[in-house]
RNA sequence: GCCCUCGUAGCUCAGAGGAUAGAGCGCCGGCCUCCGGAGCCGGGUGCGCAGGUUCGAAUCCUGCCGGGGGCGCCA
C-alpha cells in the first residue's frame, strides 16, 4: 500500500477546481504551482501558490482567483480538510483536522521501516558511485572520512529511491606516486635520507622494517601500497563504508584499455602529438587548456588512465549513471574529465562530479606541511565511528567545514550524536519498561488514535509525515545532510513529547497509553530510517 | 591572471523562488513525588556590497569585495 499523500489529495482538489474554472493546469506563467507544508502554523498545515502563478492566465487577480478556488473546494471538501482560506498576496492555506496525522501514523506503522519513505524513482537504473579513491601512499585523513561518509550516505539514499548502486574505489596503484613511495621505503630501510617530496610519516619506517623484497622502487612501492590499502579498507569498514569494487589503475593500464581509449579519442580528431608527447585537444570540448595523455617517456598520465577507467564504466560495464565524489584537491581534474567523457560519446548528464570542500578542525589547522595532519584513524578512535559519520553529515558538503570535536566528545545533549541516539535509546527504554510491567500493545487496528491531541504528540506526527519529502529531496539534491537536519528535528520533537507526555503511568488512561505506544513506534521507525540512511547506529541503550 | 566554490546570529550551521529567516553552542533565568535530568521551557542579535529578473529574492542573473580550492609530461 502507498502512504497517504496529503499533497496529492490537495493538488487533486486544486486541479479539479481549476478545471471547473476552465483553466488548464499545464500552461501557467510564473512557474509550476506548488503545494507545500506551511512554514508557519498560522498558515495552516499546507499551502499553495497556485492562484499566484495562474492569475495572469486566468485574467483575474490572485486573491480573486484564490477565493474562487477556495469556494469550489469548500463546497466539496476532500478528506481531513477543516478549512481553506485565502491569505497574503493570494496563497491558499489549508487547515486540516488532526485525523490527517492519525491516519498518517497508521500508514507509517503499517509500512514499517522497510517500506515507509521508499521510492521507485530510480527505476532500477544502475549507478556507479566512485569515492574516496585516495592514493595508497599513506593513511586516510579526516577529509577522506568526511567525503566518504557523504558518498556512502548518498549511496544509501539512492538505494532507498530505487537505484542500484555500486560503490567503487579507484586504486592508484601505479605511476610516479607508487615509485616515490617505494623510494621512500627503500631509503628508510637502508637508513638513507628520504627523497625530496618523498613520504616521511612513521608508517614508512614501520613498513620499511618489514620489507624484504628487492631493491627496486616500483616493487617496493607496490608492496607497500598493498599493505597501506589494506589499512585504508579496514579504517573505512569501521565507519560502515564497504566497497563493492576496488578497481586497480594498474589493471586498466596493463589491459590495453588506455590505448583503446586514446584511439577512440583520436578517431574523433581530439588527439595530436607534440614534443614527443601525446596530447588531448580538450580545448575543443570545453576545457581551458589541452592535456597530456602520454608523457614523452612513454608512460600514460593519470588523466589517460582515468579516461580509460571512465570509458570502462560507461562503455564496457554500461552503468546508466556515474557519480564521482572527489575532494577539493582534485578540482583541477574535473573539467578535462567531463569534457573528454562527453567526447567519447557519453551524453552529458550521465556523469556527475561532486566536489567536497576542505575540512578543518576547530582545534588546529590540518596541514601535512605543518605536521598537524590528523588521520581518520585518530579521529575515529577519538570520537567514535558514529560521531565521525554524523559530524561529516551535519552540513552541506559544498561548504568548507570546521569540525568542532570538543562538542562531540561531551556526553550530553549539546552533542548532536548523543541527542539523536539518545532519542532512540529512550524509545527502546520505553519498550523495556512496557515489557517489565507486563503491558501488551493492542493491535493498531483496535486502537483509537484520535486521543492523540497534545501539541507535543502532534508535533512528532507532523515531523514523521515529512520524511518521504526529505528522502526524495535529499536524494535529488545529492544532499544527505538534509536527512541529518530532519533526524535532529524529529529527535527534538520526541524529547519534548517524552518530557510532557508520560506513556505509561498512573494518570494515563489505557486508551491513551495504547495510542502513545503506537506513536512511539512511529517515532522509532522514523529515527531508524533516518539514522540508517546516515550510517549511524540506532542504539537500544547508551 | 583564469576557472570552481562559499560569504546567513559572537561561534558552528540550517533555510535554496513565497508570507514574520531558524537550530545548537556560548550567556542569563526557570522546571526533578516523572517510563533514563544524558532532559524540558523562556530570554536577542543576522542574510558581504550594489544593480537586475519577478506579483514576491537570503534563494535566480550580473558586477564588486572577502575566504577556500584548482590551473604540472603529479595523482
Amino acid at each position: 500500500m502507498v502512504a497517504m499523500d496529503m499533497r496529492a489529495v490537495i493538488a487533486g482538489a486544486l486541479g479539479d477546481a481549476l478545471a471547473k474554472l476552465g483553466i488548464p493546469e499545464d500552461v501557467l506563467s510564473g512557474g509550476p504551482p506548488h503545494v507545500e507544508r506551511s512554514a508557519v502554523r498560522a498558515h495552516g498545515e499546507w499551502s499553495s501558490n497556485v492562484a499566484l502563478v495562474a492569475s495572469k492566465r486566468a485574467g483575474r487577480s490572485p486573491r480573486e482567483l484564490a477565493q474562487a478556488l477556495a469556494d469550489i473546494i469548500q463546497a466539496a471538501p476532500p478528506r481531513h480538510l477543516r478549512s481553506v482560506e485565502v491569505a497574503g498576496p493570494g496563497f491558499l492555506n489549508f487547515d486540516l483536522h488532526e485525523s490527517w496525522l492519525h491516519e498518517s501514523l497508521r500508514n507509517i506503522v503499517e509500512l514499517g521501516e522497510d517500506r515507509f519513505a521508499v521510492f521507485g524513482t530510480g527505476n532500477g537504473e544502475h549507478v556507479q558511485l566512485e569515492f574516496v579513491s585516495a592514493n595508497p601512499t599513506g593513511p586516510l585523513h579526516v577529509g577522506n572520512g568526511w567525503w566518504g561518509s557523504y558518498a556512502d550516505a548518498l549511496a544509501r539514499l539512492l538505494e532507498r529511491c530505487g537505484w542500484l548502486v555500486t560503490r567503487e574505489y579507484y586504486v592508484n596503484d601505479t605511476g610516479g606516486q607508487i615509485k616515490l613511495l617505494g623510494e621512500s621505503i627503500l631509503a628508510s630501510r637502508s637508513g638513507r635520507q628520504a627523497p625530496e617530496e618523498g613520504y616521511k610519516g612513521d608508517y614508512i619506517a614501520t613498513l620499511a622494517s618489514s620489507y624484504e623484497g628487492p631493491e627496486d622502487a616500483t616493487a617496493a612501492g607496490r608492496w607497500a601500497a598493498e599493505r597501506i590499502l589494506e589499512n585504508i579498507r579496514s579504517t573505512l569498514e569501521t565507519i560502515g563504508i564497504h566497497f563493492d569494487e576496488w578497481f586497480s589503475q594498474a589493471s586498466i593500464e596493463e589491459s590495453g584499455a588506455v590505448e583503446e581509449t586514446i584511439d577512440l579519442l583520436r578517431q574523433r580528431g581530439l588527439v595530436y602529438e607534440l614534443d614527443g608527447a601525446t596530447w588531448l585537444r580538450s580545448t575543443q570540448v570545453g576545457d581551458s587548456r589541452d592535456r597530456v595523455l602520454v608523457k614523452s617517456d612513454g608512460a600514460p598520465t593519470y588523466l589517460a588512465g582515468d579516461l580509460a577507467y571512465h570509458r570502462n564504466k560507461f562503455l564496457v560495464r554500461g552503468f546508466d549513471r556515474v557519480i564521482d565524489v572527489f575532494g577539493a584537491d582534485h578540482h583541477g581534474h574535473v573539467s578535462s574529465l567531463l569534457a573528454a567523457v562527453e567526447a567519447m560519446g557519453v551524453e552529458r548528464g550521465r556523469l556527475e562530479v561532486k566536489i567536497g570542500q576542505m575540512v578543518s578542525l576547530a582545534e588546529g589547522r590540518m596541514s601535512k606541511r605543518a605536521g598537524t595532519f590528523v588521520s581518520l584513524d585518530s579521529l575515529i578512535s577519538d570520537i567514535g565511528p558514529d560521531a565521525t559519520r554524523l559530524l561529516s553529515l551535519l552540513s552541506s558538503m559544498d561548504q568548507a567545514a570546521t569540525l568542532d570535536l570538543e562538542i562531540v566528545r561531551r556526553q550530553s545533549m549539546e552533542n548532536p550524536v548523543y541527542y539523536v541516539q539518545y532519542a532512540h535509546a529512550r524509545i527502546s527504554s520505553i519498550d523495556r519498561v512496557r515489557v517489565d510491567r507486563g503491558i501488551t500493545r493492542v493491535d493498531l487496528a483496535d486502537v483509537d488514535l484520535s486521543v492523540l491531541a497534545h501539541e507535543r504528540e502532534l508535533e512528532v506526527l507532523r515531523r514523521l509525515t515529512e520524511l518521504p519529502d526529505v528522502v526524495l529531496d535529499a536524494c535529488r539534491e545529492r544532499a544527505p545532510y538534509r536527512v541529518t537536519t530532519w533526524v535532529r528535528k524529529l529527535a527534538g520533537c520526541f524529547h519534548g513529547f517524552y518530557h510532557d507526555c508520560q506513556v505509561m503511568g498512573d494518570g494515563v488512561p489505557d486508551g491513551l497509553m495504547q495510542a502513545r505506544l503506537w506513536l512511539v513506534e512511529g517515532a522509532r521507525i522514523g529515527l531508524s530510517i533516518g539514522l540508517g540512511l546516515l550510517g549511524v547506529r540506532a542504539p537500544e541503550s547508551m
